[in-house]
DNA sequence: GGTTCTTTCTTAGGGCACTTTATAAAGCGT
DNA sequence: ACGCTTTATAAAGTGCCCTAAGAAAGAACC
C-alpha cells in the first residue's frame, strides 16, 4: 500500500484531460494536447488509462489536415453513473445520470416530514438501491450519491448543521450515515452550487471562466465557479444571493429575498387583492406562485406585473453580483423558473447589458438551465461525478466520505 | 533548452514553502512537513535549495519537545528586493521592499502629466536606477518591478487601454516597454488588486481563507484574495465595489462611488455651505477631503457626520461584498484612509457584525492596512515578489514579462 | 503505383519530484 | 551511561511527464 502521492497538486492530469473531452465532445489526442499544455506522448498513456478504466472511447476519424486523420475520442455515457437526491419537506426527487449527464432514471418519494434521521437515511438508501435495480444498474459502476439539502450545512464535514425545513434536524452528519447504509461515496452540498455544477457537467459552459447559477426554490441562492472551480469563501457560505440589499419597493433598503422570492410575489398579490381571480389557495405557497406564472404567461396583466417586478428586484441582484464576480455567464435554475423562466431570462439580460460595468469589453450569457426543476437533483449526481472523476479542488479539501 | 514542464500543476511546493515560512515565521523544518503535507525527508531537500538561493537562513534553534531541538529557519529579509511603483498623473511613488515586506526606500517624484509613454517610461527606468543604486541594492537582487496604474487595464498583455488621468494614453503596452528598458520583469495591476497583495505579503493574513483589501483614492476599488490567490472573475475586472448599487440618500438607487467617495464628500460639504469654514480650496479635490477628514479627528460635528456618512455607505458595500464573497477578513488602503481611517474601519466593523449572514458561524477582521498611504505601491512591489517566488496562478495565466 | 510529405499516435529512455526506508545527530529521562 | 524521542539527512524506488525516435495512415506529386 503505497501512500497516497500528497503533494501540493496532486495527479489531476486524468481528470482534466477527461474533463475536456466530456466537455469538447468528440476531440483528438492531438487536440488534447494542444489545450493542456501536455506533450503528445503523454495525452495518449493518458488516454490508454482513461479507456481501460472504460471512461471514453475512441468513435471515429476525424478530417484529415494534410496527413493522417485523428481518432476522436468521447466519454462512454454509460459506463458510469451517479445518483442525485433532493431532500424536501415536502417530496424527495432521485435522479441518477450518465457520464455525460443524461438523465436516465428519475424517482420521487415522500418528503422527510418529521422523520428521524436515523430512519431517514434507512428510506434514501433503500430507495436508492431500488432505482439502480430498477434501471439495470451495477453498483460497482455508480461513482457515488450526492445529496442536496436545504438550510445551514458544514460541506466540509457532511453535516446538516440544522434545517427548519426538515423536521428538527440538528447537527446531522448526513453523508457519513448515508455513506454506511448505502456502501457509495456521498457528497452533501447546497442547491445552488450543485445547479451550478450540473450546468457546468451537462450544459456547454466550458468556455466560460466565471459563472453564477441563480437557484431561485423558496428561497434565492447562487453557485459561482471560477474556471469550473466551485467558489466556496470562508465557510462555504458564499453567494446568498437572497441576503443581499437592495433598494425595495419604497425606496429603504430590503434583502433580495424579501421582494423577489416565490413568497413575496404571493404576498403581494394577495396585498393586491387578486387572491381569488388567480386561484390561490394559501396552502402550499408554491403552488399559488405557479398558478401566478400561468396567468402571466396567459397573458394576464396583473400576474405579468407581479412576475416582471419579482425579475426587476433579481436583476438588480444578479447585476450587484455579475460586477462583483466579473460573470460572464449566467443561468437560471430551479422550481421557480419552470413556468415564467423565460421573462426572468430577458429581465437579467436587459438589465447586464444595460448596466453591467464592463459591458464594453465583454457581455454576459443569460439563458435557462437544463432541467430546471430538477436542477438541484442532477447538480447534486453531476458534483459526486466531478469529485470522484475530475477533482478540482482548491482551498477546502473535497468533501467526501467512501 | 528543454521545454519548460508544463504540467497541469508545475512544481510550486518550492513557492509554497517559502511562501509558509514568511508567513508563519520561524518554523522547523518537521512543522512545515506537516502542514504543507510533504514528507521530512523532501522538506530537507526543499529547504536546502531555498537555502542555495540564499532567500531562507537558519536562525537558531527552537524548544526541544522531549528530543532533538528543532532548528528554526526563516526569510532571509535583505536577499531579495522589489520595487512597487505608483502611477499617478499628479505624483508618481516609487518604494523599494524587502523579502520580508519592509520598505527600505521611498521616493516621490513629479506625476505623468502629459508626457508621451516612450519618454515617461525612460523617466521611470531612470529614476528605478537611480532609487536602487542610491541604497545601494544590486540589480541581481531584485525580482521585479510591480507598476500599479489607474484606469482599465489589460492585466493578460500588462497593457494601460486608456487612462484618464495619464494624459491620453491609449493602449500602451507598459509592462514589456518598462520590462525592455529596466531590464527587470515587470507587472502591471490595478490598485485595489496590488494593496490585497501587500496586505497579504507583509501582514498577518495567512490564516485568512477570503480577504479583500478595499482601495479608496479617487475612487473605490477592491482586491479579493482566495487562500491568497487574487480573484480576477472573467476578465480581471472583478470586485468594482464603486460600481455596486447602493440605496442613496433620497431612497433611489446610486453607485456606490456616487456617495462615498472622497469626491462625493467634498461636494456634499459644498452642498452645505461649508466651504469656508472647513478651509476648502477648490484646487485639489483630495486635499479638501484631508481637510474635512482633518476637521472631523479634530472633533468638528460637521466634518464628522460627512465622514461618518461616507463611512457608512461603504460599510453597506463592504457587507455586499462580505456576504457575497463569504469574507473572514477585510483591509482597508489607500491615502482616503490616511487620516480618518479608525473611523471607517469602526463602521465597518460595526455594520459587519449586526448584519452579516453568516455572523453567528464566524466573524470577519477589519482593519486598516500597514502603510495606508503608499498601500498600492508597495503591494506592487509584493505582486511582483509573490509572483516571482511563490507563484499562485490559477485561471489566468502569469501577466508577467521579462 | 510508387515515393515523399504531413500529420497522428506509440514506444523507449531519462529527469525530476516525490516517496519509503534506514541512519545519524542531538537532546531528554532514568 | 543507556535507551527513547525528536529532528535531519542519505539512499533507493516509484510515478509522472518529458525528449527523441519511429510506426502508421492518409495526402500530394511524379
Amino acid at each position: 500500500m503505497t501512500k497516497q502521492r500528497v503533494s501540493l497538486s496532486s495527479g489531476t492530469s486524468k481528470g482534466v484531460v477527461f474533463d475536456l473531452i466530456r466537455a469538447q465532445g468528440p476531440i483528438s489526442r492531438v487536440a488534447l494536447a494542444e489545450t493542456t499544455g501536455l506533450t503528445q506522448a503523454t495525452m495518449s498513456t493518458v488516454v490508454r488509462q482513461l479507456m481501460t478504466d472504460g471512461l471514453v472511447v475512441e468513435t471515429g476519424r476525424g478530417e484529415s489536415t494534410g496527413g493522417k486523420p485523428p481518432v476522436m475520442l468521447d466519454v462512454n455515457p454509460s459506463s458510469r453513473f451517479a445518483v442525485g437526491v433532493q431532500l424536501g419537506r415536502e417530496s424527495i426527487t432521485f435522479v441518477v445520470i450518465n457520464l455525460s449527464g443524461a438523465i436516465v432514471g428519475r424517482t420521487r418519494t415522500p418528503g422527510t416530514g418529521t422523520a428521524e434521521p436515523s430512519e431517514m437515511v434507512v428510506r434514501l438508501a433503500g430507495e436508492i438501491d431500488r432505482t439502480l435495480d430498477g434501471l439495470g444498474i451495477e453498483k460497482s459502476s455508480v461513482v457515488g450519491v450526492g445529496v442536496v439539502a436545504p438550510g445551514p450545512l458544514d460541506i466540509a464535514r457532511g453535516a446538516i448543521l440544522h434545517s427548519p425545513h426538515l423536521g428538527a434536524w440538528r447537527d446531522v452528519p448526513l453523508r457519513e450515515m448515508l455513506s454506511d447504509a448505502v456502501r457509495l461515496p456521498v457528497i452533501l452540498d447546497n442547491d445552488a452550487t450543485a445547479a451550478a455544477i450540473g450546468d457546468f457537467w451537462s450544459g456547454k459552459l466550458d468556455d466560460a471562466v466565471a459563472h453564477a447559477t441563480v437557484y431561485m426554490g423558496t428561497g434565492i441562492g447562487a453557485g459561482v465557479l471560477i474556471d469550473g472551480i466551485v467558489f466556496r469563501g470562508a465557510s462555504s457560505n458564499a453567494c446568498e444571493l437572497g441576503q443581499i440589499v437592495v433598494t425595495g419597493r419604497d425606496g429603504s433598503p430590503a434583502f433580495l429575498e424579501e421582494i423577489a422570492d416565490p413568497g413575496s410575489v404571493v404576498r403581494r398579490a394577495r396585498e393586491l387583492g387578486e387572491e381569488r381571480r388567480l386561484g390561490l389557495h394559501g396552502e402550499d405557497e408554491f403552488e399559488d406562485f405557479r398558478a401566478i406564472a400561468m396567468a402571466a404567461v396567459r397573458g394576464d396583466e396583473q400576474a405579468t406585473a407581479l412576475i416582471e417586478e419579482s425579475a426587476e428586484h433579481l436583476a438588480s441582484g444578479v447585476l450587484t453580483m455579475a460586477n462583483l464576480f466579473d460573470l460572464d455567464s449566467v443561468s437560471l435554475a430551479g422550481p421557480a423558473f419552470a413556468v415564467a423562466g423565460p421573462t426572468y431570462v430577458r429581465a437579467v439580460s436587459r438589465r447586464l447589458d444595460a448596466d453591467l460595468f464592463v459591458r464594453n469589453q465583454h457581455s454576459v450569457r443569460v439563458r435557462l438551465s437544463t432541467d430546471v426543476t430538477d436542477a438541484a437533483a442532477v447538480g447534486g449526481a453531476a458534483l459526486v461525478m466531478q469529485t470522484e472523476l475530475a477533482p478540482r479542488t482548491m482551498g477546502l479539501k473535497a468533501a467526501v466520505s467512501a
